[in-house]
DNA sequence: ATAATTTAGGAAACCGGTTCCCTTACTGTA
DNA sequence: TACAGTAAGGGAACCGGTTTCCTAAATTAT
């Protein structure tokens, strides 16, 4: 409070009467002393405030209790529940979070791994977009690393059932009346590669053309300029024009609701339009594969703190369920007044 | 890449055949040396891959190079948006930055925030929920602190032009036909009572009569209870009933709208919903007076970085403006199929 | 009563940087 | 030729912890 500058172990040390290692030993329940000593060394430390140095401990330990959470874009809610879970398990373990945001550029993205890695005792990676050998080089015992939405050999990892979700999420558009089911795929990782199989595969099953359209961009302009450019080719009215959209994520979602909406296109009444996306309070009106990232936020950093500690756990790779969620609410549209 | 081990300074001083204080004097440009010696120091950094350790320079300089941030809730948008501006000031200044979410908690705020001051230089607090007092006694010069969306004297902070923001979203519902707008209030900190005040005098200067309900929690569910036990006070079809309700968020206003469809209620036509929030693609449909999170947490963060260098700024107070964001669709209900 | 063992706690090296101060050699000037 | 002045780089203390090893005292066993 009043202290002009912060009690290190050496003022707890002579406030008690002892030697620093004395100190250093009651405080980490290192070494058994005698009552005596060590009432009175917590009385000093209570009353100087002490708290050991994070960074000198650090040093001498050669171990941080920190990770690091790099992640693709955290206005992404998807992303967002992945800092909550991993945050909440860190925080648990006495661990600190260092987070970064990529910002979707892997040249970033490299050297902000670089960094955290200085830093921290362990990385977890969601929605990296660097290319598989360069993140298996990256996963070593000084630093290992855990990926979230991305399988590779070699590096765990933590992820949902994603092929299963986009075989539900096809499922139930056909049930709820669509025939022309599209797909409006994202970047070609690991996540959508299993989405598209997933899809493709009740496409097959259930007898009808499947239709991948790639997305420009993964947010409200890609998903609005997919749906202006599929209507170029294919007019609203004609009957390939699709009658359910299943959206790579809840973002492009709501971009091309709205560009529906500028096509006099209601959903879901004219298309169905659904996606993939976390558990999120404001996602609940829309229908989507409810991808669980906070679970795997949480389970990713215990998978990490697993490995730091050395209990190399049974399994490397981790997959954990989805659900649906029905939207309560679906949009429509009204004019725009400026 | 293969090394078992971390090159530290000394090896990198062995390799050029210099001493290690060599080695630190040209790495931070701290003195100028040979061009000879520089560069077969230089070729010895790259060929060692060798970094400094952060940890070895926080205990000698005294200084982290780490932020600490602490939000109220990260799945919360705008804290997120805060995530993002503070994330990326950061970085352009070579900090890193550490996340702490305190769920809501001011008990575990507080811990955390006890946590995160050891490891870092400064701290930016958004949504804190501590007494103005704990806060004031935080900020000192060893640890200096800035808040967000919060003002109290003595500690610097950086907050939107809330009261603004409620006179311009009060006056857009009535000039869009409303008659009687009531403000579903948030916990009792600055920004809620900055947007109350901001409410009521509009309400006042157009002679229409104020009510503010206070919400049970700021959440989905918050929202949903206050309309039922507004509409179980005064029903729906009565003339009392608020023709249009302006929500402390947009996470309320998603609980609002939904409640409202159970009572077969359509907003807008039957009830307008705006709210406050910040700028996200996931909120594009709903109307509301744009918080400029991500520019609060950036320049939050440039204050907090000016004031660890020592260059004291001018205003210890910023204010950024917001912005109304028309919904470019709004919500309507169809009845959920299960 | 003495030897053996346990207990309590201190001394010092170490982690990997930074920085102050000092030495040595080289340059230029009187 | 002697001297001051400067440039180049090394030595060593220091930051604040942890940990290994050791000593002295106290306890137990014989």
């Amino acid at each position: 409070m009043s202290s002009t500058r912060k009690a290190t172990i050496s003022d707890v040390a002579r406030a008690a009467g002892v030697s620093r290692s004395t100190v250093s030993k009651v405080m980490n329940g290192t070494q058994k002393l005698s009552d005596a000593t060590e009432n009175r060394i917590w009385a000093a430390v209570r009353q100087l405030g002490y708290q050991a140095s994070p960074h000198a401990r650090s040093l001498s330990t050669g171990r941080s209790r920190a990770i690091g959470l790099v992640i693709l874009d955290i206005l992404n809610p998807h992303f967002t529940g992945i800092v909550k879970g991993a945050g909440r398990v860190a925080r648990e373990h006495g661990y600190a979070l260092l987070l970064a945001d990529a910002e979707e550029d892997p040249a970033q993205e490299e050297e902000l791994i670089r960094t955290l890695q200085a830093h921290t005792d362990g990385l977890l990676l969601a929605g990296s977009r660097l290319p598989d050998d360069k993140l298996r080089a990256l996963h070593g015992p000084l630093t290992p690393i855990v990926t979230v939405g991305r399988v590779l050999s070699e590096v765990p990892s933590v992820v949902a059932t994603e092929a299963q979700a986009a075989r539900e999420l096809t499922r139930l558009v056909v049930q709820s009346g669509a025939q022309r089911p599209a797909y409006l795929a994202g970047p070609s990782f690991w996540v959508n590669s299993q989405r598209t199989q997933g899809y493709l595969s009740t496409m097959m099953e259930l007898g009808l053309t499947p239709a991948v359209i790639s997305l420009p961009g993964v947010d409200l302009q890609g998903g609005a300029v997919a749906v202006h450019s599929l209507a170029s080719h294919t007019p609203p009215q004609s009957p390939e024009f699709p009658d359910a959209l299943i959206c790579y994520n809840d973002i492009v979602a709501t971009g091309v609701i709205g560009a529906l909406g500028q096509l006099n296109l209601k959903a879901p009444d004219d298309v169905q339009v659904v996606a993939f996306g976390p558990e999120n309070p404001l996602l609940s009106h829309i229908t989507h594969a409810e991808i669980p990232s906070q679970q795997l936020g949480a389970e990713g950093t215990n998978l990490l703190l697993q490995t730091l500690n050395g209990e190399l756990p049974p399994l490397l790779h981790l997959e954990f369920p989805t659900a649906l969620a029905l939207g309560t609410t679906s949009l429509s549209y009204i004019s725009r007044t400026s």
